[in-house]
DNA sequence: TCTTGATTGACAGCATACTTACAATATGGA
DNA sequence: TCCATATTGTAAGTATGCTGTCAATCAAGA
């Protein structure tokens, strides 16, 4: 059957599941960042943070891969983190283009103090719904991330990324 | 009771709501992008279109209220659309400080032409859940944007907005 | 009327997030 | 060994998305 043109209204902007999740990672964001103001980080400066602690000396290609981000970006994070003494980037032995990265004693120190505002921001994001929703919002907001991971520009590759990672450092 | 520490691990991120959020966005942005990279509109870009085009000699300030847009990145996000030659700008008579926003001709023909991508573009974010679930996850994200509104910086004012908004352009 | 305070758009600056391109380096096969 | 190819980090360019600040303008009260 031919398709009934379009209405164009502001609605058919508020109702799509596109203006939904741009709308929710804007409001995720300021949470965040008002939660953990005391620390000066970001989401992606936190989750950065992270995944080099429970993965000590990975390098940049495989922790964009870690936490899905692009390269290009992760290279401005990380020199930021390093720049607050947070990380160290050390160059590798057996590969003078790889530089592994570490967390520093701060680096460390902050990731620990940090995550009971962390986890007061992640409550705080999904607070206004009843607790049952929220189980049931998180279940298919987890299915659906996985089922698009191929869709998005940086898929998600936790498990390849770490199974070449030597553990020389 | 005192609240245990909590484990640092990657599984702290990936079942974060923020995480999933900022994963979603990022999918949804670039599933809109390339459905539609025949027109060259970025999401934002077709939002303000579609706003300019409910409320013709809308202003800046009020656009962004109607699309829960920061209002210095909205200034960017006109030029853009205005070297496109798909929106003009003009002079209010009645307040020299305002700039009001119309569509140019080329603006809604790109407009009507755009919808059929945008409608596949929203359905694909979607498509990996089943239909029940699909209407269960736009519910909860509808509600959950909704209730969390003033958490974000720019909240969306979509009703305020429009009130003194003069017919006379 | 004059002046205080608010509004509007513009700008500068920082931080994601992506694209393409590039130099240095590594790797595998001829 | 040499060469084509791939990988790594980096950089330049575009586009959100936010923080500030600022000048011009407007509106409302003393």
């Amino acid at each position: 059957m031919p398709s009934k043109p379009t209405p164009i209204t502001m609605d058919a902007v508020y109702a799509a599941p596109g203006y939904l999740f741009r709308r929710m990672q804007q409001i995720a964001v300021a949470i965040f960042v008002e939660e953990c103001k005391a620390f000066d980080l970001t989401p992606v400066q936190y989750a950065a943070l992270v995944s080099i602690h429970t993965h000590p000396g990975i390098d940049a290609t495989r922790l964009s891969a870690v936490i899905a981000f692009d390269r290009s970006t992760l290279g401005n994070v990380i020199e930021r983190l390093e720049s607050k003494a947070l990380v160290e980037r050390k160059p590798a032995r057996e590969d003078k283009r790889v530089k592994l990265l570490y967390l520093t004693k701060a680096g460390a120190a902050t990731l620990r103090e940090i995550m009971p505002s962390v986890e007061r921001a992640q409550a705080r994001m999904l607070q206004p719904l009843k607790a049952a929703d929220r189980k049931v919002l998180l279940t298919l907001m987890t299915q659906l991330v996985d089922l698009n991971n191929e869709a998005s520009r940086v898929p998600l590759r936790a498990e390849d990324a770490l199974e070449h990672l030597g553990k020389s450092g």
